[in-house]
RNA sequence: GGUCCCGUGGUGUAGCGGCCAAACAUGCGGCCCUGUCAAGGCCGAGAUCGCGGGUUCAAAUCCCGUCGGGACCGCCA
């Protein structure tokens, strides 16, 4: 037996007891005389003595030992003398007084410290990243996972769901994100897919009469990278039979709470019950379907002001159906004409042709792109409207709704950085609810799904799919987080009829519906009950709950922005001999040879 | 496909036209030291400043290209 203990159980009430303790040197304190060691093991650390009276050779062997490498001792749990104890360690009470040391293995020096939480190069962490889980910041993340993950089991549990597997090895669906392919070695010119969600998959178990699943499942989509998403990301998929939208959204608000008093609980939960947003809403006080709610700064329309101001931004807006919106950045009033520009500079980005704005100073003094257009009376109208005071700095972007609502919705988050408003230890839940059913693509002049081909439409908005499907709602929620969404679901259609007539609008030719969806248009004529579901991501809440900047510092082995791993450098060319068994030939494009 | 930011000893940073064949901290090697806990003291090794080209009397520093990394846009039903 390595160890009879770990390191970061020892207490006082272990004094006296001859104890075994293995793990890896955290620090070493050679003073010549006596040396300490801080040993560590995922439990925590415990300071282990080497006195050369009562352990010579362990006290010479100790001489050579370094960081990180692996030592067991056994030794005898003694009260730290008068004086010495550290109050700043869990087991600073008493210290392990070795009897015998014992090398395990030894280390060669780390590429960067595991004993101090100093920044390293993340391609160099990610390479040895069986080094840097070693370290405090990244045991306590992948702990907090764990945590995160236990509570919905027992939680789901205990609600009378079954966790069911789906398979990896699925059916290639072009809808959506791309898919990852699995070439088929016994059906040559054939491919599996990876999943993009297990979404088939959970409501053919519905059919199946599970009635309430869940699932921690992988997920994969084939698409370029951001902080908070990963080639494979992790989702809690679940569904329900005989549940509609409220019984879903009730469920999921009383896990989420109960698990953040459980897992996070120095956290605080900006309100509870979660706030409804109807989409419309959201858009027209925040800009985004995914607001963040902790901060005021809300978009203001003033479009019924400056309608006929002849400041022709406006008006040319206005006349072509657009609007005009505008942010009171509270307190920025002094903001100096380049500062503005980076603003500007900000909403260019996401489409806006500038930025118009009155700065309201401190002394009272007015600077603006378009205030001599205003009367006196209607700028104290706006002033009022948007609640400004001196000091104030009151930001407009006139365009159509898009682009007013992204670039004013993206402004709004970033004053709020800039306001230091965003606190971390609060979290921010909120639902999103009466999305529209279907969304134009303009360029492939066809409506596509807002969420995903088999969410149901409202009942009530079910004869507009055929008159004016642009104003169809679905009967989809999103669960947003703090600026993000972290799961989104629906109820389902169950209906076959209903199933058609919705690839019909979306464009889906029957023929290849048939193809594709043949499974499923099947399964529906066989009983199956009314049903819905969600999928919020794993990562992403583990992120904000460790207060993390993106989702790798909570995957264990995550991949770069490019999509690779650099710890084991995939993906690789593959050998010909596989391909060849697999019935692939490899055509490089023409800038690579 | 595009925009922006970063790249200096093992690690983290400083230096941003001449004072720099580069500074500080930490780590690394050696010596001293029996109560430290980021132990301390002394000594030492370690970077042609990602790479290539250019501007200049002079480049870590400015410009162009390239590679690597990151953030974002597009993309993500």
């Amino acid at each position: 037996m390595y160890k009879t203990h770990t390191c970061g159980e020892l207490r006082a009430e272990h004094i006296g007891k001859t104890v075994s303790l293995a793990g890896w040197v955290h620090r070493r304190r050679d003073h010549g005389g006596v040396t300490f060691i801080d040993l560590r093991d995922r439990f925590g650390l415990v300071q282990i003595v080497l006195n050369p009276e009562t352990s010579p050779d362990g006290h010479k062997l100790a001489e050579s030992i370094r960081m990180e490498w692996v030592i067991q001792v056994e030794g005898l749990v003694r009260r730290r003398p008068e004086g010495a104890e550290n109050p700043n360690l869990p087991t600073g009470e008493i210290e392990v007084e070795v009897h015998t040391l014992k090398i395990l293995n030894p280390a060669k020096t780390p590429p960067f410290l595991i004993n101090k939480d100093e920044e390293a190069d993340e391609n160099t962490r990610l390479k040895y990243r069986y080094l840097d889980l070693r370290r405090e910041k990244m045991r306590n993340n992948i702990e907090l996972r764990h945590r995160v993950v236990k509570f919905i089991r027992d939680y789901l549990d205990q609600k009378g769901f079954l966790e069911v597997e789906t398979p990896i090895l699925f059916k290639t669906t072009p809808e959506g994100a791309r898919d990852y392919l699995v070439p088929s070695r016994v059906h040559p010119g054939e491919f599996y897919a990876l999943p993009q969600s297990p979404q088939q998959l959970k409501q053919l178990l519905m059919v199946g009469g599970i009635e309430r699943y869940f699932q921690i499942a992988r997920c994969f989509r084939d698409e370029d990278q951001r902080g908070d998403r990963q080639p494979e990301f992790t989702q809690l998929d679940l569904e329900m039979s005989f549940v509609e939208r409220e019984d879903v959204m009730d469920l999921i608000e009383d896990m989420f709470t109960k698990m953040i008093a459980k897992v996070v609980p120095e956290k605080k939960i900006y309100s509870t019950p979660f706030p409804r947003f109807k989409y419309q809403e959201v858009m027209e006080r925040f800009g985004k379907d995914n607001p963040d709610i902790r901060f005021g700064l809300e978009l203001v329309n003033i479009s019924d002001l400056v309608e006929h101001s002849g400041f022709s931004v406006f008006d040319q807006a206005i006349q072509s159906g657009g609007f005009v919106r505008g942010i009171n950045a509270k307190g920025l009033g002094n903001y100096t004409r380049k500062q503005i520009d980076e603003l500007t500079d900000l909403v260019r980005q996401f489409g806006a042709k500038g930025l118009a704005y009155i700065a309201y100073t401190s002394d009272g003094e007015i600077r603006s792109t378009f205030a001599k257009f205003l009367s006196p009376q209607l700028q104290q109208t706006i002033f009022e409207r948007m609640q400004a005071d001196k000091g104030d700095l009151l930001l407009f972007v006139a365009d159509k709704a898009e682009v007013v609502y992204e670039s004013l919705g993206r402004l709004r988050v970033s004053l709020a950085e800039k306001l230091n408003l965003l606190d971390p230890d609060v979290l921010a839940f909120c639902w999103v609810i009466d999305f529209p059913y279907v969304v134009w693509n303009e360029d492939e002049k066809r409506w596509d799904p807002s969420h995903h081909l088999f969410t149901s439409p409202m009942e009530e908005d079910i004869p507009l799919l055929e008159t004016d499907p642009g104003k169809a709602r679905g009967q989809q929620y999103d669960l947003v987080l703090n600026n993000y969404e972290i799961g989104g679901g629906s109820i389902r259609i169950h209906d076959r009829k209903l199933q058609e007539k919705v690839f019909k609008l979306i464009g889906l030719d029957e023929d290849v519906a048939r193809e594709r969806f043949g499974h499923m248009l099947e399964a529906f004529e066989y009983g199956t009950p009314p049903h819905g579901g969600i999928a919020p991501g794993i990562d992403r809440i583990c992120m904000i709950l460790a207060g993390e900047p993106n989702i790798r510092e909570v995957i264990a082995f995550p991949k770069n922005q490019a999509a690779r791993d650099v710890m084991a450098d995939a993906p690789s060319p593959a050998d010909l001999k596989q391909l060849e068994e697999l019935h692939i030939q490899v055509v490089y494009p023409p800038d690579l040879t």
